[in-house]
DNA sequence: GTCTATAGCTTGATAGAC
DNA sequence: GTCTATCAAGCTATAGAC
């Protein structure tokens, strides 16, 4: 009695905010962080408006605990991937390796709730695309180190590419990567459910590929000085032509 | 004096209409729809928020003028890239042909304030990432028709990729597109100021061949047949594989 | 921890004078 | 056409009872 672990009160202040945040999360997903207010959120969750401020200070605060909430498990899927993949590598990865390690996990996530699924994959792009973001810095938090890791490892692959022509592959790379997380149902609709977006691997067997190659456009002419080097003769001109 | 044309009420009225709507671009492109007030856009423009009613109805009245201002413009320098492609080509348009058109018109935008500018692209990007967008119908009615176009071009230069490919590699184009419209300055914070996307003729140089070979790699074997066919003993697999 | 109650603003929209 | 004045409703956040 005197130190049962997690404790009663406790257990059910956890069940509270999980259920504040799962309302949160799905909501600010459709409707945008001004387009939701704690009232409608504390109403999904079935709780009081005060519980919001109670557990996260603020409208702001919950917004923010939405996303720590997943960061670190979607950080160590795509870290672990990008390691499995330069671990497997001989002298260079593979760069479908790579661009899978990229993407994968953020395309996968939508189908998996416990993941955040396809409410959580929404946020990031709300956040992603949003002008505003960097005052918050929750992309910064959850992408930067990432970001690098990957340039570096794409850096690897096409050696004699200068920095600044990576920073722009990876830049559109992230752009299809967004775009095809953001689930408006304008892929179905256009195509007149010729195309869904429901599974996961449908998905990647095709967004991989597109990636790979734009990566590929952008860079490939700066490996042919390690790779099998016909056309040697080649200016390495800028993609500006 | 009995029939002065435009008038003088009626000039005052559209110089009102004109600085609503500058406002209205300008501050719904930073803050989304949900996160300006009419009040803010009518103190933007100096003028009273019960002018924002009259001239249009109601906040969205005035979100949807935004757009409309802007749509056919953009749609017929598209489509008229897109023709002159067409027309240039002999049997097939070429593939980079029509990503330029399908591309450029949206970049170029964003430099020329006439045509929007920044603030126009970054509310097409709003709209276009935006889960509750279909119930306005902005996107449908400022893309459709030209979505169907570009695919319609798509197929001519492979021609026997299925339809739901094709749908798949434009959603992934226009991905890459939406995303190099944000502006959120993320690559240039990532790249610490080495890449910059102020000159647009610096953007298209890498975005052009990006998308362009992200189609190849979607859809590049399913031209082997029309083209220069060795390797024609493969079967058409999907790139699901 | 959870609720009630409420303070103190801000919001979108309109009526009516000029 | 443009303003002043105002409405009813909604908002975030907090104080205090239990």
């Amino acid at each position: 009695m005197e130190k049962q672990a997690p404790g009663r009160r406790q257990l059910a202040a956890e069940a509270s905010k999980e259920r504040i945040l799962n309302a949160a999360e799905k909501l600010f997903s459709e409707q945008g962080l001004d387009g939701v207010s704690v009232r409608e959120i504390a109403g999904a969750a079935k709780l009081d408006v005060a519980m919001i401020n109670y557990h996260f200070g603020s409208k702001l605060g919950l917004y923010r605990a939405v996303f720590h909430r997943r960061i670190d498990q979607l950080t160590e899927q795509r870290l672990g991937e990008l390691d499995e993949a330069l671990a497997r590598a001989g002298e260079q990865p593979r760069l479908r390796d790579v661009v899978h390690a990229l993407i994968a996990p953020n395309i996968l996530l939508r189908s998996n709730r416990a993941l955040g699924g396809v409410p959580f994959a929404r946020l990031i792009v709300r956040e992603m695309t949003d002008p505003n973001e960097r005052e918050r810095g929750i992309i910064s938090e959850m992408f930067d180190p990432t970001a690098y890791r990957f340039m570096e490892a794409i850096a690897q692959i096409f050696p004699g590419a200068p920095r600044a022509e990576i920073h722009w592959a990876y830049h559109f790379a992230i752009g299809t990567l967004v775009h095809a997380m953001a689930s408006t149902g304008r892929l179905e609709y256009l195509s007149r459910g010729a195309c869904a977006m429901s599974d996961p691997d449908v998905i990647l067997a095709r967004l991989v590929p597109f990636v790979e190659s734009g990566f590929e456009g952008c860079l490939g002419h700066f490996r042919r000085r390690t790779a099998s080097s016909e056309n040697a003769g080649s200016t390495a001109k800028l993609p500006a032509g």
